[in-house]
DNA sequence: CGCTGTGTGTGATAAAAGTCACGGTTTTAT
DNA sequence: ATAAAACCGTGACTTTTATCACACACAGCG
């Protein structure tokens, strides 16, 4: 069993490692006041309709986030990696809003909970976090803004070589272990299309599939 | 020739119709510090790529936002009105960064202009301040979340239909005076198809047609 | 009045994407 | 070892959306 004080140098290690611009003071009174969550592959973080307790700084792990359909479809939009936060947890907690989006770890994640009433003050006393949190909100909107130039201007194909470009820059990998069926669900569309287009980038010398594996070239 | 007075005294005003939630510190000093530019329906109140000089806050007129494709296609994605302010002015000012929108002026248009160099402090000093540029931020999120919606999950005769109430709402009108071909850019379609949609909408008693105009009924 | 530009209606056709059906292969579970 | 499940390939078909072609209506104007 952990004790208080291996708590606050587990925390403050994870500031260390992935938050090391944040200004000591606010890294103290981080380690001081935030909880520790870990969730397994596959949990998830956050459920559409959910309301925001903390803000979500992740350490470890990779989360994925979507927008949720009607009718239980789920449209992937941008990864989260150590280092990250949730731009909706940033702002929604101060207001006390519910999410719009889904998250789910696709790694087993660990992530610092800041309370809610922190949130006013460390914005007002810590330029580090202010900064941190513009920096997140355009880097969010900007991504945001991207997955609209796919699915306003963009046709499958090209949309499904963005997708594979993205997992490949996430994962930092050429050999992605992913199935047809999931990268159609990501992009809502269907298994039979998806094959189709990996198909004919095959042909064209772009991947080369496998069962489960599609290795970029 | 306007003097110094009067200036003040009509950003005053501005501030008193349509930010009366700042508190009266935060209105002296932007009182002090903005400008005012006026923009002619048309006009671009900022391109794509430009860099940001000030954060705008709309006192005037309406505006829309545009994410542009390549080959200058033109998505709309929401409108900016009296009380609103660009989102990514807010977080890019502070950040010298360049903008990944268009934003034009589809009615005589007013802005006040906020210098970049004002930020920081605002966002420090004035609980009102911060306060609407959270709620800017996230309520410009979710009009994107809900751009997503649209192309990710729904038809173009879904779209046609939100497109429509969303024009109802925010110009107040049951009457819109637009044309298919205008439609059909804003949501990167062509002419031909929102036209055989509106009249499927019209059979199905939902609008009436005539040149130039849609009465939604 | 007739001319011209713009807006709209509509058929024919094509391309893109989604759906259905089915067969084959590999992995997993019992 | 055998069955079940998951994964992939592929043909046939439908639906949706885009494109092309052309005709017509109407407003503005000399």
């Amino acid at each position: 069993m952990m004790n208080g004080t291996d708590l606050k140098d587990r925390i403050s290690d994870y500031l260390d490692s992935h938050f090391s611009h944040f200004e000591p003071g606010l890294k103290k009174v981080l380690a001081e006041q935030c909880l520790i969550r870990s969730f397994t592959s596959g949990d998830q973080l956050m459920k559409t309709g959910q309301y925001f307790k903390s803000a979500m700084l992740i350490v470890e792990g990779r989360v994925k986030l979507y927008r949720e359909g009607d009718d239980g479809k789920e449209f992937f939009m941008y990864y989260l990696e150590p280092g990250n936060a949730c731009a909706l947890s940033l702002v929604c907690a101060a207001r006390q809003e519910k999410s719009e989006v889904m998250a789910r770890a696709v790694e087993n994640t660990t992530a610092l909970l800041v309370p809610i009433a922190m949130m006013d003050d460390l914005m007002r006393q810590y330029r580090s976090w202010y900064y941190f949190a513009l920096e997140t909100y355009r880097s969010r909107f900007e991504e945001l803004l991207e997955v609209i130039d796919n699915v306003a201007f963009k046709g499958m194909d090209e949309r499904l070589e963005f997708y594979l470009k993205n997992q490949q820059r996430q994962l930092q990998t050429d050999e992605l272990s992913i199935t047809h069926q999931q990268i159609a669900d990501d992009l809502n569309s269907s298994r039979e299309v998806i094959s189709r287009l990996l198909k004919k980038m095959e042909q064209r010398g772009k991947v080369r599939l496998g069962r489960n594996t599609i290795v970029l070239t």
